[in-house]
RNA sequence: GGUCGUAUGGCGCAGCGGUAGCGCACUUCCUUGACAUGGAAGGGGUCACUGGUUCGAUCCCAGUUACGACCA
């Protein structure tokens, strides 16, 4: 075939260029027609689109779309969607401070709704000068939002290559995404799986919502403890708490079974200071001997411990903190006396922070308070996203069964775990590290407003009194509903919240609860089931190691509740980009950096090169030095092409005839075996690296050996020109398509120079060994490299001598081990070339060199 | 504190039970016919530390230290 290279290559402008071509063919286009045994899907982690983008995005999608490019080559038919998140908080924060405008569910929707203003800074405005607005006019707003941000990140990702189908996108809060999440979660209610629970729970005081076990963190704060005496029969008893404000929340004092101070108080009761309540003194596994005073007090609720004290010891619940974090106006009954009713109500109202000052000062003032607060740093529970520590109050909520309660589907969970293949392996230890780790279910309501609401109603008793235990909920075909507009069946809008009416939920779920479906939305599980049955299971689930106690999990949870299968057969996880100084990434540290840079600087082949060179689940820093050697790979990749396709064989002649040029084909066979299996075992930088290695020693080496033949000057016949030729031409075929998945922009470019009717080369087949190896001896495999050692002792002769590798030899030998040299003998002609030597003679020596080097007289310039 | 990962030339990384490789950087050399966004030849590491297994360990095992991530 005719090649028609450029006079000059480069790789700039590629980007553009390929991939309005690709766009326009429809090279990536997913065909709905194809087996299901031939499809490749892949459940694509959707970007949160009002987040920024940096190069960590840049980085892990590559990492999937060389798998998607490689799959595509094997002959899939590969499903590679892509989704937006715009369901959250970063994305409600995001609307109301670009439009002016909150969430509040309780009013109509306004069809000729104009926000106040479009273009907020990003910067938070004050709730009293936001407008409120329905949930349906908030989530539009979302939407005319996101599109934009939508926008931006498909034309980067288009720039980096990505070989997403565009015409398979979601959004995570459109009307499908939330019938899916509302469907799903009826099923789950439907199974028993979706229950509400009246329960202690993790409450943000910001944010106003429970706060799930996945969205914790560990903080440290300075605390302090304070030393305080209760009465006990025998005087007074000291405790060290750091919440002394929880003083009228006390239920009990608790030590450690085995500790002998205070086993003889264990059944006895004590009497809390200020207060005068009486509590128990009990005996728990979990009170520490070492810590403060070796005996603590029980208060409803301070944290964690105290919620599992509470609940084996089956204590009484004495609440005092509502749901802003405040004292609440009324005492607990337990309190009696005049003189602690008295002080609850100066209590009441105030913050944990005041409210801890006042105790302080009146416990100092009573004597019931040793010394100063003695300052200490300790860990507390906060919202990953909040900046106030939790507090526990007691809610009703809704709550999904995840394993945290049910041994049995623990370990089925874990069984699946052990099914999905993990790359890295070592992955699969945080899933089940987290499964075992479960303490409870899944709390997936959230008092928010923007989001999938839950589809519920409840129905209200003669009294006006919601009964919770009525649950009212909507057919699956009228999904999605909202509960604060629409009405369920067999009521009429003018009965809510009326007695014997209904009452809709307010909460919406937790994001997870809809992330958590992703494959089902990618899929098409409601809008189109056809679709759905064949891509689902998926076979690729790319993700972030961050978010394996999350999303992964999550998602498996809710496909093995809804079908009992894995959503996917892999899962391959990303690792980190680390600045140069190897911390993380992230915005908060401002190391950030945005991706359009690198595309620029570097162009997208260099970037995809840099990306792809990292393992996954690897970190890896983010090095324009690795930029620049993909950048050269490419310039070099065109040069190297453009001169292979220079050189036509001689008419009629397909044969590789020659020793050296059969070896570079059978090596050739090798790297191919090597980077398919690479890629069949998720080890794209293995793949990639096999390629490189083979293509740098086939331009500094072969190339270099055979060119003056393939120029077919000097002595050579026409076959022995065309054994050069061929060789050159298949080798580069084969090259071009192991790179594709890695530099598509540059390899589809040179592919185009001479393939002109086989299309994309991303829709060739990806190359197989039997290919290069038909009609070839293999005995010829060690040739190349044969060849190789002997080229280096030539130009190491003329490196001492210090003279161009150009310069004209007169006379040399070469020297090489006996076994070899009838083998090097049948390349005397391209020694000769490639050397300018006149004279060669061969001789037997232990190793390879050049001896007896006679350069030829140079015409001195003038 | 727990779990997992990492520790190899100045930097970034491969690798393997038999006394170390690649790329960048560095030194020296090469001007013209694919490529100066190039080519060639070199210098440079007791493979974190301590034990153990082995004929032999950078590679396997145990421990220590440092760094990172996740969890508490």
């Amino acid at each position: 075939m005719p090649a028609t290279a450029p006079e000059k290559v480069s790789v700039e402008g590629l980007e553009t260029k390929w991939a309005e071509k690709w766009d326009a063919d429809c090279v990536y286009s997913f065909d709905r027609n194809a087996e299901r045994a031939n499809i490749y899907s892949i459940d694509t982690p959707p970007p949160t689109v009002s987040g920024s983008l940096h190069v960590g995005h840049v980085f892990s999608y590559t990492h999937t779309d060389v798998v998607a490019r490689f799959q595509r080559m094997l002959g899939k038919e590969v499903y590679y969607p892509m989704g937006w998140d715009d369901n959250g908080l970063p994305t409600e924060r995001r609307v109301q401070n670009f439009f002016g405008v909150r969430c509040d569910p309780s009013l109509p929707y306004d069809a000729n709704f104009v926000p106040p203003f479009e273009g907020g800074d990003n910067k938070s405005s004050k709730a009293a000068d936001q407008i409120p607005i329905s949930r349906r006019n908030f989530i539009e707003l979302c939407e005319k939002l996101t599109t934009e941000d939508e926008k931006q990140f498909e034309a980067l990702w288009r720039r980096l290559g990505l070989s997403v189908d565009w015409s398979q996108t979601y959004q995570t809060i459109s009307p499908d995404a939330q019938a899916v999440s509302q469907k799903a979660f009826l099923k789950n209610l439907e199974r028993g799986e979706a229950y509400q629970s009246m329960a202690p729970t993790l409450w943000d005081v910001t944010f106003r919502t429970a706060v799930a076990q996945a969205e914790l963190e560990d903080r440290e704060q300075p605390g302090a403890y304070h030393r305080i005496g209760f009465d006990g029969p025998d005087g007074k008893i000291f405790i060290e708490t750091t919440r002394p404000e929880l003083l009228p929340a006390c239920v009990a004092l608790v030590a450690h079974p085995d500790d002998e101070r205070y086993q003889p108080l264990f059944g006895k009761t004590v009497t809390t200071p200020l207060f005068g309540v009486e509590v128990p003194v009990v005996a728990h596994r979990l009170a520490s001997q070492e810590k403060g005073s070796g005996i603590a007090m029980i208060c409803t609720f301070g944290d964690v411990t105290d919620v599992i004290w509470w609940r084996e010891l089956d204590l009484p619940n004495r609440a005092i903190l509502g749901w802003d974090g405040r004292i609440i106006s009324e005492a607990p009954d337990a309190i009696t006396s005049d003189k602690g009713k008295e002080i609850f109500a100066e209590l009441a109202g105030k913050t944990t922070f005041s409210a801890k000052q006042r105790i302080v000062e009146l416990l100092q003032e009573s004597g019931d308070m040793m010394g100063e607060a003695k300052p200490i740093t300790h860990p507390v529970k906060f919202f990953e996203k909040g900046d106030k520590p939790l507090e526990i109050v007691s809610t009703r909520q809704w709550y999904i069964r995840n394993g945290g309660r049910d041994e049995n589907l623990k370990e089925k969970l874990i069984a699946q775990g052990k099914d999905l293949a993990f790359h890295p392996d070592f992955m699969r230890v945080r899933y089940e590290n987290w499964v075992n780790g479960l303490t409870g279910d899944w709390l997936i309501s959230r008092q928010r407003f923007f989001g999938v609401p839950i589809p519920v109603w409840y129905a209200l008793d003669a009294d006006g009194n919601p009964d919770f235990d009525q649950v009212l909920t909507p057919s699956h075909e009228l999904l999605p509903v909202d509960p604060s507009t629409d009405v369920p069946a067999g009521y009429t809008e003018s009965q809510r919240n009326q007695p014997n009416g209904f009452v809709g939920e307010v909460d919406i779920m937790d994001t997870w609860a809809t992330s958590s479906l992703t494959p089902q939305l990618a899929g098409g599980w409601i809008s189109d089931p056809e679709k759905y049955a064949k891509v689902f299971p998926f076979n690729l689930r790319p993700q972030g190691q961050d978010i394996i106690r999350t999303w992964l999990f999550s998602s498996l949870l809710r496909s093995e509740q809804e079908s009992g299968e894995l959503p996917w057969s892999n899962a391959a996880i990303s690792g980190w980009i680390l600045d140069p100084d190897r911390k993380k990434m992230s915005k908060s540290k401002g190391n950030v950096v945005v991706p359009a840079e690198p595309i620029d600087n570097h162009g997208a082949d260099a970037v995809r090169y840099w990306a792809a060179s990292a393992r996954l689940g690897t970190d890896a820093a983010f090095d324009e030095g690795q930029m620049k050697i993909g950048r050269r790979l490419a310039i070099k990749l065109l040069n190297a092409s453009k001169f292979v396709l220079s050189f036509e064989p001689a008419e009629g002649i397909t044969e590789v005839t020659e020793a050296v040029d059969q070896s570079l084909l059978l090596n050739l066979a090798e790297v191919v075996r090597d980077a398919t299996t690479a890629f069949e075992n998720y080890d794209h930088t293995k793949a990639l690296e096999v390629a490189e290695q083979f293509f740098w020693n086939f331009t500094d080496n072969y190339l270099e050996l055979v060119k003056e033949r393939a120029y077919g000057q000097g002595d050579y016949t026409p076959a022995e020109q065309a054994s050069a030729a061929v060789a050159l031409r298949k080798a580069l075929h084969t090259m071009l398509r192991l790179f594709a998945p890695f530099l598509p922009f540059a390899t589809d470019e040179v592919w185009s120079w001479w393939q002109t009717d086989a299309g994309s080369i991303h829709r060739a087949a990806w190359p197989k060994p039997e290919e290069l190896t038909q009609n070839l001896d293999a005995s010829n495999l060690q040739v190349l490299e044969l060849a190789k050692e002997a080229l280096f002792g030539l130009r190491k002769a003329k490196s001492d001598a210090k003279v161009s590798m150009k310069a004209a030899v007169e006379s040399a030998t070469l020297v090489s081990p006996a076994a070899v040299l009838t083998t090097l003998r049948l390349l005397e002609a391209d020694f000769k070339a490639v050397g300018k030597i006149a004279d060669l003679a061969f001789e037997e020596g232990e190793a390879f060199s050049v001896e007896n080097v006679v350069l030829a007289e140079v015409e001195e310039e003038a």
